[in-house]
DNA sequence: CGCGTTCTTGACTGCTTTCAAAGATGGTGG
DNA sequence: CCACCATCTTTGAAAGCAGTCAAGAACGCG
């Protein structure tokens, strides 16, 4: 029982994450928390998803860090994206395509099988949770394709920085403007299509500048307003 | 009669490359065809979804090429990818969230309504085929960006290039190893996250090394393998 | 305390951009 | 049929951002 109220408290973040979403029917949270009941932990590098193979179920994330990557055959590899606690693994529409890229833990992570939406989809909350996750999803992998095709070194990193921020206060793990960034600068590097040396030097810029404090796996935002000056998007111009 | 038929012809190339997917049933032919016949014909540069705007039903691109774009407000502008015949708008799992990019035609294009599945998904070809096409979606946008990420601008031109042809071969749109490309050079320069002068380089570099022919709207694929050769994705190594 | 990993620094190279201007191309109207 | 214009392509020279290579310092863990 004890055991049982614990890992439901480590659920607490992707649950949190899913209900900032879209609010949870009662039924549905109840989904959840037992789903969450039959975890299964894997160490950082554990390959969750493996690129190439059939998705068969979707999971979800309770605790921890993971990325998708691609490596190509002389070694290079790209992040092309984090998944944070409430973040699903291989949510697709059924139908069992294969994966487009491996998904790997980062830090110890906690996961469990994504429960399934009642049938009736229309007063399922569920389901409307999960179809806005990869919206969202959709969203970040765009507003990474042009992070890594038009920003420079130090806009990536500002860019991604506040991404990152955000996502993890919808999950409750930023305080204000800190937050835990458990990654090697060599892993920021292979997100942001840099070296690691140049991601090395770009952050003691910004540090310089007064924009963040960066130090063993923590990271706090100092001059929130000028890093979100560097990168805006255009608000969109109706042309029809 | 006549018209119809000329219709149903132009619908051809998407519905070639929505059963080079799935197989699709007769209903769900007859279905494209049904609504290919209400279609709507734009100009170039008519923005068919805006980004920010929410999405309101899924349109099925019939002819012609369209992009997704996203403008920064110092007016860079960064092409996420290509819409091609077959290729769905707005395909997401029902909800309506915000578009996260503009759709804009690149030519003459015309697009109609996408049939909606039988309510019964499991019997419904086209159900499955828009799965699979959101699933082949996510593939090339993971693929564009490990492109801009880790590729080099030649590397990224012959990858790119690799892309589009096998996509238009789905639709019947290549022929061998040439095929149409009605794009400008700062088009691709934006798609690949480089100037439309670098681009103008590398592709006569290209030229002189006897990979492609490119001229006027149209390539040749003169050393495939050469190409391919060039980038080669990692084959998933099993972990777990 | 020792070792491996990660971070930091320096010097040098080079791919890509920038800026500018000169050709080529294609479509339009006279 | 040709002149004209806008758009697109091509070229050159110079500057800069980011990469490469290498080595030393700092950190964290057992």
């Amino acid at each position: 029982m004890n055991a049982n109220l614990n890992k439901a408290h480590l659920a607490s973040a992707a649950i949190l994450r899913l209900r900032s979403l879209v609010p949870l029917n009662p039924e549905d949270l109840a989904a959840l928390e037992r789903a969450s009941l039959e975890r299964c932990e894997v160490s950082p590098r554990c390959e969750l998803q493996v690129a190439g193979m059939r998705i068969k179920e979707p999971l979800l994330l309770l605790s921890g860090w993971a990325y998708h990557a691609q490596v190509l055959l002389d070694g290079r590899r790209q992040i092309s994206g984090f998944l944070l606690p409430g973040d699903l693994i291989g949510n697709c529409q059924h139908s069992n395509p294969a994966a487009a890229t491996s998904v790997i833990a980062l830090t110890p992570v906690s996961f469990c099988r994504a429960p399934m939406p009642a049938r009736d989809h229309a007063t399922s909350s569920l389901a409307e949770a999960y179809a806005l996750s990869a919206a969202t999803d959709m969203h970040h992998l765009y507003r990474h394709i042009t992070r890594l095709g038009r920003l420079s070194a130090f806009e990536r990193i500002a860019d991604w920085l506040l991404e990152i921020r955000q996502r993890l206060q919808a999950c409750g793990l930023a305080a204000g403007t800190e937050f835990p960034l458990p990654l090697t600068q060599e892993v920021i590097a292979d997100t942001l299509g840099l070296t690691n040396v140049h991601v090395n030097r770009t952050l003691q810029a910004m540090r310089r500048d007064g924009l963040v404090e960066i130090r063993s796996g923590r990271v706090k935002i100092l001059d929130e307003h000028a890093l979100e000056s560097l990168v805006q998007y255009h608000p969109p111009t109706v042309t029809l």
